[in-house]
DNA sequence: TATTATTATTCATTTGACTGAATAAAAATT
DNA sequence: AATTTTTATTCAGTCAAATGAATAATAATA
């Protein structure tokens, strides 16, 4: 079964009724069609930054919720990677951008000041070039 | 070493220098690090849609580009599927919608109408709710 | 057409993501 | 505080994607 819908099917599980456990949350996706263990059910819920309540699980407050990584979205997205003066410039694959640069402000890096995303570009702006040059070997390294 | 990267380290040399061949290509790569088989880039050319041209590699023109696959992309981001009339709604993590949208639209399938996506939204307009509703069992197959 | 050069495919291997069983840790309850 | 319930972590197994070696298929050239 596949992690992504599963995740997506927790979430509409949670809005529409209280679940107080894992083990609850486990009967209710069997229920369902989907089966999976209290185990990757706590995965899932760190995942999606999901937090327990008197009411159950719920949904985190958007800025609190659980931002996706940046390291495994430049992994898998990222073609390029070139520098310009204070700039950096990212490149994807045609619709992907938007993903990398969502990681990207919500992971708040002192060296990121802002993105800006298109459909396949993601200007990075640094504060100085010297930043910019040192981001950028971040992400290559990342690229190994 | 990664593959979207080396990918996208291919179209850079592409567009910069005349790559005749995929030795010359592989050695190209080598030198600047990044090492892959013949075996290997047979299958980014074809996964990038390049042509060969008598000036050496090249990318297609835009509308025979290679289309991106739509199984592996719903596969991915698609978290929940909807129908509503003749409409289908499909629910992506933060940022992903746009890159399915994509795919969809070069698939060109015959009952996807139309597609808009939003940040984490893909609204597919279908011909009739009953293709909608047979669209929504494709996804769904598809999510096992 | 025969030969050589180039590209694509098959098969096996490697690698990493995902998952569950067992269990440790933490929280809730008595 | 002791017990029970709930959640998180470790470790090992499974599976799919990515890759390369060998080789088949195709294209270019003599």
């Amino acid at each position: 079964m596949n992690k992504t819908y599963r995740q997506g099917q927790i979430l509409k599980l949670i809005r529409s009724r209280r679940l107080h456990t894992q083990d609850e949350l486990a009967r209710a996706l069997r229920s369902i069609g989907i089966p999976a263990t209290q185990v990757t059910l706590s995965r899932d819920i760190r995942e999606l930054g999901l937090i327990k309540t008197p009411d159950g699980y719920a949904e985190a407050v958007p800025d609190s919720a659980a931002a996706p990584e940046v390291e495994p979205l430049v992994r898998e997205f990222v073609r390029d990677v070139r520098a310009a003066q204070n700039l950096l410039v990212l490149r994807t694959p045609p619709g992907h951008a938007n993903a990398v640069a969502v990681a990207l402000d919500n992971a708040e890096w002192p060296e990121v000041t802002g993105t800006i995303a298109g459909d396949d570009t993601i200007l990075i702006i640094a504060p100085d070039a010297k930043t910019a040059e040192s981001l950028r070997q971040k992400f290559l390294e990342m690229l190994q």
